[in-house]
DNA sequence: TGTTGACCAGTCTTCGAATTTGGTCAACTA
DNA sequence: TAGTTGACCAAATTCGAAGACTGGTCAACA
């Protein structure tokens, strides 16, 4: 790929990760083959491999991809009202974006162990867990949970999960629609965790900027590990 | 096996699912054999079939006589302390009770898809469905629930079930000690599902009655289905 | 009457052959 | 010459049949 031509390599990249996309849902990470993919995307299968060293990391790039999508949705309801920091709306709205995406949704519920974050390198994973971590620390230190719950993210991460993965274990589950499910999680995380006031709007507003600011420091280097093809790493 | 000897047939039955429970935790359901489970019980195979007509029902009267221990200490929780029957505390005693026993945390945690409560039959199954039902509906009614959750029953399925679920999924979290998990559990469902103030130390009490006589109504059909050999039932 | 283990049919495991697939690279094209 | 490709290879996966195992039965036994 010779200089000129990275617009266009990029935009490749995406049309490869969309074949992927279209056959994960369809088909579940083991049974899609490369070529497969390569196919769908109309290019030969060595040409996948100018942009991703192995096929699992083509589809941690693509769920790198909507990772960032989820990110950039984030940002943009926090930018539009910056009540969205509150943690029963921040949760709804991921909670929403995961379910209504198919890919998302695809791997959160299928049980791929290769796509599993542990799969990615430790930078970016400590990155990714960084991130996290500040968004935590910067809600709390600013009022947005309560101060005196213990073990809060653990307790946070345990009270979360079974919404997204209930559907797989209880069928009965299945009876309430997405949005229903979204306001338990919501009506939960509120009384849960959330302080009985609120901060007054002018601090949300300076914190959602903040926290704009902390997920906005993570897209660069996502957006590099999905798109620049990388010599050394290969997750074995 | 005469009726003299009725007494002695659940011994030994209690034998042979002591047996079952040890090769369980060790080996996994998969694993443990009929013959297996018959040596360790120093008694031929056969005989385990004079008290169950499939391996299945014999680790499903197993999971049964968890259950009942399970019920036992909640109802002597309750009358020890009627408080028990406050919804965090119900559900942390659960919890240590489940966590604690490694058949009961075997059955919950390894997927044995074949012991899930889908295998019981309909009647037992629906009759085990109405009593949570008819507690969830006791508690509501009394206001040991605040009376604005939306889905109240999926809204508390949802939120507890990674406290049971996550370390299986999430290695971090087995960092933290039970009683940690147990106090965040807690926590949460106290703040996110019950009223500010809890009902009087009196209808506490009248509730926790109830409450006790609703579960020792589900003892004798278990006990019976754990111990009587059934002739017609067999999930196929 | 109560117990048992030999026995049977169906299932699961094994293991080598055959096929598929991830990944490479020499040849090809524009 | 930069960029692309599909034939090619080794490794992994699937397939299939032979064999072993296990759930469940029941004639014989105690």
């Amino acid at each position: 790929m010779h200089e000129e031509a990275l617009a266009g390599a990029t935009e490749r990249a995406d049309r490869i990760l969309d074949a992927a996309a279209e056959l994960l849902v369809r088909h579940g990470y083991r049974k899609v083959t490369v070529e497969d993919v390569a196919a769908r995307a109309r290019i030969g299968k060595g040409t996948v491999y100018l942009h991703w060293r192995t096929k699992r990391q083509l589809f941690e790039a693509l769920a790198l991809r909507e990772a960032v999508v989820l990110a950039e949705e984030l940002v943009a309801a926090l930018r539009a009202d910056p009540a969205t920091l509150l943690p029963h709306r921040l949760l709804t709205t991921s909670y929403l974006v995961v379910m209504r995406r198919p890919v998302l949704r695809a791997l959160t519920t299928e049980d791929a162990p290769e796509l599993q974050p542990s799969g990615l390198d430790r930078e970016l994973r400590s990155q990714e867990l960084l991130v996290v971590e500040r968004l935590f620390d910067l809600m709390a230190k600013r009022g947005l949970f309560r101060a005196d719950v213990p073990n809060l993210r653990y307790a946070m991460t345990a009270s979360t999960a079974g919404y997204f993965l209930l559907d797989r274990i209880d069928p009965t589950s299945a009876e309430l629609d997405v949005q229903e499910k979204a306001d338990a999680l919501a009506y939960t995380v509120r009384h849960a965790f959330e302080p009985a006031e609120p901060p007054d709007r002018e601090t949300l507003a300076a914190v959602a900027d903040e926290a704009i600011a902390v997920m906005e420091e993570l897209l660069p280097p996502y957006l590099a590990r999905i798109y620049t093809y990388d010599r050394k790493q290969r997750t074995p």
